[in-house]
DNA sequence: TCTGGGGTCCTAGGACCC
DNA sequence: TCTGGGGTCCTAGGACCC
């Protein structure tokens, strides 16, 4: 059985803005380190991946202390780690031990280690199903294993029940994915105040504009769907997708389709974000 | 978390085609 | 009183992740 391991930056995975450049310097850095102990590494964010270490020779002890040094060497930063079967429990796990732990979970864990605990320490569980489930009384994770698969389905659909059951088991057959291509380009902005005046929102969507065509280009990409995002004061947010028919990246072309959107939202209220996006991608 | 920004995936419904 | 069925593309919104 292939193990793999999740890491963790510590001490807090805050998002500190002002500490952004040199959290995504360091964050590059040590992951190039990383790659050097195995090139099998999933980029799961700015501050966490999975490794799969499961043709290293060393111990599991030896690999830990490696990575620790290495992160703390390059970051002066901690790290919390899980060693598992797949990446659902390595996840789980570099979370049970917070500050700087190592968790190692297999399958025989998790009755005893798995189950007890709270429905959203599951990956893929949040705020919403965590209280939709709550109103069914599931408060565990082993509870949530006890449901028939039907019924996860009559409450969250086919797809996502399937996961929630297998979830739930520790059942976790994904793969690493150590490259995939880009779905989507975009760039957003919230205003520092609420914003009314029909000027400032149309100059601030030519620069997002302007941005996402900038980074298209930057990574060879076109796009044939451009959708634009508004966000009112009272958090209601809208989103206006506009397809045209043949590929771009040009600045031109993605503002003409982005404003063209724009157009279909009534602003009648205060704004608080607007955003764009463009997807459909060919490379 | 009265809420920053960049992403992914899923669902439901409509339009349109044969 | 009748109103098929499947496939594909597109849109809008929601949930979740770091």
């Amino acid at each position: 059985m292939p193990l793999r391991t999740a890491y963790r930056l510590c001490p807090h995975a805050v998002f500190l803005p002002v500490d952004f450049e040199a959290y995504a310097t360091a964050s590059r850095l040590f992951k190039s380190v990383l790659l050097s102990i195995t090139p099998i590494m999933e980029d799961v964010g700015i501050d966490e991946v999975f490794l799969d270490i499961s043709a290293l020779a060393d111990t599991n002890e030896i690999i830990v202390d490696r990575i620790k040094d290495a992160i703390k060497e390059i970051t002066g930063l901690t790290c919390s780690i899980g060693i598992a079967p797949n990446k659902l429990l390595a996840k789980i796990g570099s979370d049970m031990q917070k500050p700087e732990g190592l968790t190692i979970l297999n399958e025989n864990d998790i009755e005893s280690r798995l189950w007890p605990l709270p429905i959203r320490k599951l990956y893929g569980i949040g705020p919403k199903t965590e209280s939709h489930l709550k109103n069914m009384d599931i408060e565990t994770i082993g509870q949530l294993a006890a449901l028939p698969e039907e019924i996860l389905f009559d409450h969250f659909g086919k797809s996502y029940g399937h996961y929630l059951y297998e979830a739930s088991r520790g059942i976790d057959d994904s793969p690493l994915i150590t490259y995939w291509e880009p779905k989507s380009f975009s760039r957003e902005v919230t205003f520092q105040e609420d914003i009314k005046n029909w000027q400032v929102i149309a100059k601030t969507l030519a620069e997002l504009v302007k941005e996402v065509s900038t980074d298209m280009k930057h990574h060879g990409y076109k796009a044939r769907t451009i959708t634009v995002k508004i966000r009112f004061h009272d958090f209601k947010t809208f989103t206006r997708a506009t397809t045209i028919t043949n590929y771009a990246d040009s600045e031109e072309e993605i503002r003409k389709a982005a404003f063209a959107g724009l157009k279909r939202i009534d602003l009648n209220k205060r704004v608080r974000l607007i955003g764009v996006r463009s997807s459909n991608l060919q490379k």
